[in-house]
DNA sequence: CCACGCTGTTACCGACCGTTACACAGGGTT
DNA sequence: AACCCTGTGTAACGGTCGGTAACAGCGTGG
């Protein structure tokens, strides 16, 4: 277990973002004195867990691509959001017997797996663990939120526009290049997340590109107009 | 402060329900031996708060009726949930200094006010607290998927049902009739919530009223069908 | 009383996006 | 190579929902 990174091998995580990230800043080295943590790798396609599967544990995604997907009993399927190094997993099934979600690799990746409630009884010995981890939960309603806003007055171009920008910032938080990045994930989970069929992601991007806001082959974005859509998907702010 | 409700004074919840309504288990009379608890009044249209008024509470809804509304730079809005008794809201700002989004009184409404980060201090005090708030977010973000899921996957009218579903849920929890209620929203907010136009809304309240599973007029509801609608929200289980 | 405003209802038209279909590229397997 | 399989790109068509407008119901206040 030595091997388990400290605090400063996270790169920095800026706290105004909307994606969740915030669980960079815990302390992992003090808290693998108090809870067992188990490092587990997962190839493409494996699941992380399923829905239905008893809750024993959340997770801090250390390297890989993830997607959580949530399911309806007549058999309905949305990607809910898609996960990378410095973001937590499992959260929205605390409190339940259960978890209510699947979560799936899309990439080789390495998730490091947190017992619960062992880490909730960490907190009594490091005060800093559990107002980290409510606040990664807030941040957590709060990126929801801000994609069901943005779902909910979007238009279908607007919203892949809007994606391709979370996107390109996740990227540069994690200090991978704004511009040109690789998307791990298909057309249809994209489209699923934005509440589009894949025909209509794949019309938005061959039109961004037309419009030379974006350049696309298959998974491969390179960024050519990023202020052109900041305007498109009426976001002020600009990605550096 | 003596005529704070202590936790018999609440109908009791199904933990399987969707909607938040977690906060009900909390002892109120022992927190408010920790925390100064204030109560506030709302008359309809009042907000509790806005988005950029700085964080100093987060607030149980002791009466009345809510919503929250969420907010962008360039003026669109949408509403995101509609919050009623038993509710918590304000933990979506947890971890900010200032709120991030609008909630408004739709009636005549009561919120009690619970100053942070007090209360997380008081969880010292009170170990159950603790994990009960955990559990009250995390059920929040699970809420906020499941309308993800629902809003990505349904038609306008399938949207339409799912929420009188859901109204009539929460209302049955709070020891009111599930088949005959009043929404308190105007169609405009239940269109914003939906994703939709509030035409669309009353087209799909019509056709429903036509199709024999509800009676409609204005604001009064009347379920005369519940399997059908939840047949056609494609959810499996029946409310008694 | 009527004027006025707000909310809800209905109709018509058009646009966007879903549906369907097919072609093509890439990767893996035999 | 030839083959499949999955993922992606393109196009024609149609349905659902949005846009706009006019009207009705209800409460408020002059």
């Amino acid at each position: 277990m030595n091997a388990l990174a400290t605090q400063t091998s996270f790169p920095p995580y800026s706290p105004q973002s909307q994606a969740m990230a915030v669980a960079g800043p815990i302390d992992i080295d003090q808290l693998s004195r108090h809870v067992q943590i188990l490092r587990r790798k997962l190839a493409p396609g494996q699941h992380a867990y399923r829905a239905g599967q008893s809750f024993h544990a959340i997770y801090l995604v250390h390297a890989g691509f993830l997607k959580t997907c949530e399911l309806s009993e007549d058999g309905r399927e949305r990607v809910t959001g898609f996960r990378m190094r410095g973001d937590l997993v499992g959260v929205e099934s605390i409190g339940l017997a259960h978890y209510s979600c699947d979560v799936v690799a899309l990439d080789d990746s390495e998730i490091w797996e947190l017992p619960y409630p062992p880490v909730m009884h960490a907190c009594l010995y490091m005060p800093e663990l559990q107002s980290r981890l409510t606040a990664a939960l807030a941040e957590e309603i709060r990126n929801d939120r801000a994609w069901m806003l943005a779902l909910g007055t979007l238009s279908a171009e607007q919203r892949v526009a809007a994606f391709l920008l979370d996107m390109a910032r996740r990227h540069l938080r994690l200090g991978f290049s704004a511009r040109h990045f690789l998307l791990r994930m298909g057309r249809a989970d994209i489209a699923s997340f934005l509440g589009l069929k894949h025909e209509t992601v794949t019309r938005a991007l061959t039109r961004l590109d037309r419009l030379q806001c974006i350049e696309v082959q298959r998974r491969e974005i390179r960024l050519l107009d990023a202020d052109g859509l900041q305007r498109m998907a009426g976001q002020g702010e600009t990605i550096h």
